[in-house]
RNA sequence: CGAGGUGUAGCGCAGUUUGGUAGCGCGUUUGGUUCGGGACCAAAAGGCCGUGGGUUCAAAUCCCGUCACCUCGACCA
């Protein structure tokens, strides 16, 4: 491609509403342009790296026997009615109605349109398992799209689904899938990318991963250890927590007038926060039934985890007082039998409590959970934080990191077989529903992911395997002849040898150039000048500055072909 | 959905307090001089000041509505 004839645009500024390096990059370098919130068109420099991803994906997904299938963006809410999702996901779901006054809506994952397409087909026994696969548009009318092409609303994705007679086999395949995903982010450029355990959601099933790459502007919270090999997102980090110790003391009613805050009550007190009640009150959706949450003072309510125990959605409750509620002074014992109380498992830890009193204006002091408020369920539903003990190794070794996911993959079970009526015969002649398991991974975050993973302050560093070109050639002053026809030649047969060359043939400075190069990130630069020629040379560079030689210029085609050739190698993309 | 912010040329911004008919830098076009890290000189094109209404002799500027975008939070298969 020559430089010349490319449609493309760069800017010098930072773009005012771009907060990331990705996005500024792929802004300020010509990538993208905003269509709408969270819409985008790509350039030819994007649809580049995200062809490249899509084409290691297939290898992958390939090579653990996906069958590539297309799905519809747009299908009729049939298929969403029978497996429940059309009633029970919000507005992230596009529905609309065709001229014929039908319910549609727009695919924003394709659970139902891949049983609806296996069910009638596959029905002996003799046919599992199987996986098939799509790379394809997904709409999600997200509440808020932010930092380019991280979260928007319309993007690509390549999505996964694997059907399978026993759980078993369900195991062993989402082992294979898990391994292919390694091996799609290392050949991407991204081996940091972690796995961690995560809250299945709305998807439903059991055995859920998130693959995770660690950046300070991710979305997500983790937590990992940094002794052993636990990892997990916040929402579903189990919770351990050592013994504070002390001894059983009197239960007392101390007044505490306008100290509504833990941190209000323990100065007062002089106590540590440790040991203190904390009481965070929600309402249920199904019944607007009241619930205290109650945990250690210095622990935060995991709200994923307190909505899973409950099995209902969960609000910061409103009009605390219609339920008897004291705010500020809510404590265990003595709490109106209206609300449901759920105990979390660090309240175990210290035998002498401050509490709220249930009394505007009180606490308690030397409350013990046993003798004062009797036997009750205990659960894990803290929030993990920075330094706390690691649920597998024990040590105080937790770190807490944020991430983007780039990919996540579930063990689905028969949610959508079962609900959508999908049955196989199997070898003793009875009907079956087969299970499945789930696997996505998002083109464009990926891509905007590696940017952020792989860039300095003048552009991206694209990997080799996903680099819009291999080689960006640089003619510096092309209005010199000898420099023109030098580089015409070299760009001519580097592209004869199948090498992909963005041939810079503009005349313009070398500044300008230069941070063009930078901007578009090719990995291997070499550039032409009327210097080097002078003495039979031309400069050959790595984009990530861990190289940079004069090559003599008859040796410039194969000094190239092996780089790109070891480049590929390194990432694993060697074929 | 809650809180805050911003809409003026392709991009970045000033002008709004105190109404007087729109400006700067970058980019783009043309001509010339430069040339290894975003060069210089000269000329030029390009804007119903997000949008609807109101006040006024007069509105980018004041008032009311509305839309869009951004940030934080909530939510997130």
């Amino acid at each position: 491609m020559k430089f010349t004839a490319m449609l493309t645009k760069r800017f010098k500024d930072t773009p005012a509403d771009c907060q990331i390096a990705s996005h500024i990059f792929m802004i300020r370098g010509g990538y993208m342009k905003n269509v709408g919130n969270g819409i985008y068109s790509l350039f030819p420099i994007t649809k580049r790296i995200t062809s490249k991803i899509e084409r290691i994906m297939r290898e992958e997904m390939d090579a653990i026997d996906g069958q590539e299938v297309l799905f519809p963006v747009a299908m009729p809410a049939g298929i969403w009615k029978e497996s429940g999702r059309y009633d029970a996901i919000g507005s992230e779901l596009v529905r609309f109605k065709d001229r014929g006054g039908n319910d549609m809506v727009l695919g924003m994952t394709h659970e139902e349109a891949a049983v609806q397409l296996a069910r009638e087909t596959a029905d002996s026994y003799q046919q599992y398992p199987f996986m098939i696969y799509q790379i394809q548009t997904k709409f999600r009318d997200e509440p808020r799209a932010r930092g380019g092409l991280i979260r928007v609303r319309e993007f690509t994705m390549k999505d996964a689904y694997s059907f399978h007679t026993s759980k078993e086999d369900l195991e062993q395949y989402y082992m294979r899938c898990y391994k292919a995903y390694e091996r799609i982010f290392a050949r991407c450029g991204v081996p940091e990318v972690i796995s961690v355990k995560s809250d299945s959601g709305m998807m439903g099933g059991k055995v859920a991963h998130e693959f995770m790459l660690c950046t300070p502007v991710g979305e997500d919270s983790l937590v990992v250890c940094r002794e052993c090999d636990f990892r997990a997102n916040m929402e579903t980090a189990e919770c351990v927590y050592d013994d504070l110790g002390g001894e059983m003391k009197e239960l007392q009613k101390v007044a505490t007038p306008e100290m509504k805050t833990i941190e209000d009550v323990c100065a007062f007190l002089s106590a540590d926060t440790k040991r203190s009640v904390k009481a965070v009150v929600y309402q249920k959706e199904t019944d607007d039934k009241y619930v205290v949450a109650f945990v250690r003072g210095d622990i935060e309510v995991n709200e994923v985890k307190l909505r899973n125990y409950l099995k209902s959605e969960i609000y910061p409750a409103q009009e605390l007082e219609k339920a008897g509620l004291a705010a500020g002074f809510i404590g265990p014992r003595g709490l109106s039998s209206q609300v449901q109380a759920v105990y979390d498992i660090s309240l175990k830890t210290c035998p002498d409590l401050i509490c709220g009193a249930n009394e505007e204006g009180y606490h308690l002091t030397g409350l013990n959970m046993d003798r004062d408020v009797g036997s009750v369920e205990y659960t894990d539903i803290g929030k993990a934080v920075q330094d706390g003990i690691c649920p597998v190794c024990g040590k105080r070794s937790l770190s807490l990191t944020r991430g983007i996911e780039v990919g996540n993959i579930f063990q689905l079970g028969d949610k959508y077989t079962s609900s959508m009526g999908m049955k196989y015969i199997d070898k003793d002649g009875t009907l079956k529903t087969p299970i499945m398991g789930c696997y996505g991974i998002g083109v464009g975050r990926l891509a905007a992911s590696v940017c952020e993973a792989h860039h300095d302050d003048y552009g991206p560093i694209w990997p080799m395997s996903i680099a819009p070109w291999q080689v960006q050639l640089c003619a510096l002053r092309a209005d010199d002849q000898e420099v023109r026809a030098f580089a015409d030649k070299l760009y001519e047969d580097l592209q004869a040898t199948g090498i992909e060359v963005l041939y810079d043939d503009r005349p313009v400075s070398a500044g300008v150039m230069f941070s063009d190069a930078d901007l578009t990130g090719i990995p291997l630069r070499v550039v032409v000048s009327p210097k080097g020629l002078k003495n039979g040379t031309v400069e050959i560079s790595k984009r990530d500055k861990s190289l940079l030689e004069k090559v003599e210029a008859g040796l410039a085609l194969d000094s190239v072909k092996t780089l790109v050739k070891d480049m590929l190698a390194e990432l694993g993309c060697d074929r």
